[in-house]
DNA sequence: TCTTGACCCTCCCGTCACGGGAACCTTCAT
DNA sequence: ATGAAGGTTCCCGTGACGGGAGGGTCAAGA
């Protein structure tokens, strides 16, 4: 199989999979032309690849993680502390950006919306918070 | 004021705000010897930047948002515009991530997390998504 | 056979919002 | 005079790719 075979098949771009190659993540074999020439277990391993990076999971986790996939010796746990340390990762920035949201929406709501300059969002962000509510 | 003063007056990193100068948000003076020289307004402008930031608003937002503030005839509906966008894009976000938050919490909680090789983490990654539950 | 279009390749720069650190100058207190 | 603590510029690195140039390769139709 060429890139673009395993692109279409995966829903992953090319570019994608010549980074993960690059970095060391899968490594495809060449055929005469130079073409990379992909086979089962690369197809498998870059569709790993794929779902962890949609869990989140950064290029490093998923080195992490393949190499205890293939790791018979492994441990579970170590799985499981890595997929709860991002789970705490997750939660951090769901926090942050919910603060955000709870902030600038009661900004958002209280800002009237028409072609007059008075803006309550303009003024919390300068500084003139009037407290509102 | 130098830029250490301003540092510490905003809780803003004296590398954060050479950034802001180098991109144009700000142009503070500069003394004899070299040193940026910030007054009132420069301080006014970081600490709206500052807090726009905290909002998670981009970079070239708050340069919009900058402008509307000193902007005597703009229109609160520009404001609420981009701030609604903007809030739309937090959204999206934390949908994203509650929606990998709960996969990557059903499966560490479906993993023992012992010494034992097995684990349905990574069972999962590999395809052989054994339908949990 | 020639061409055309769809592949593939490498290489390099751009993203976003800074952070780290080198190499150097200035100011202030001792 | 000296040393520490400020300030300056400049350049590279981050994470995970995307865009695009410039070029080679392949399969199918005229």
């Amino acid at each position: 199989m060429n890139i673009g075979d395993v692109s279409t098949r995966l829903g992953l771009p090319a570019k994608t999979i010549r980074y993960y190659e690059d970095i060391g993540l899968i490594k495809p074999l060449r055929s005469a032309n130079g073409y990379r020439t992909f086979v089962a277990a690369d197809v498998h391993r870059l569709a790993f690849l794929g779902r962890a990076r949609a869990l989140g999971f950064t290029i490093e986790d998923c080195r992490t993680l393949m190499a205890l996939y293939h790791d018979e010796s492994r441990a579970s746990s170590d799985v499981k502390d890595l997929a709860k340390d991002h789970l705490g990762k997750i939660e951090a920035k769901i926090h942050d950006l919910q603060m955000m949201h709870e902030t600038l929406s009661e900004l958002v709501n209280t800002c009237a919306g028409d072609n007059r300059p008075d803006c309550p969002i303009l003024s919390d962000l300068s500084g003139l918070s009037s407290t509102l509510s």
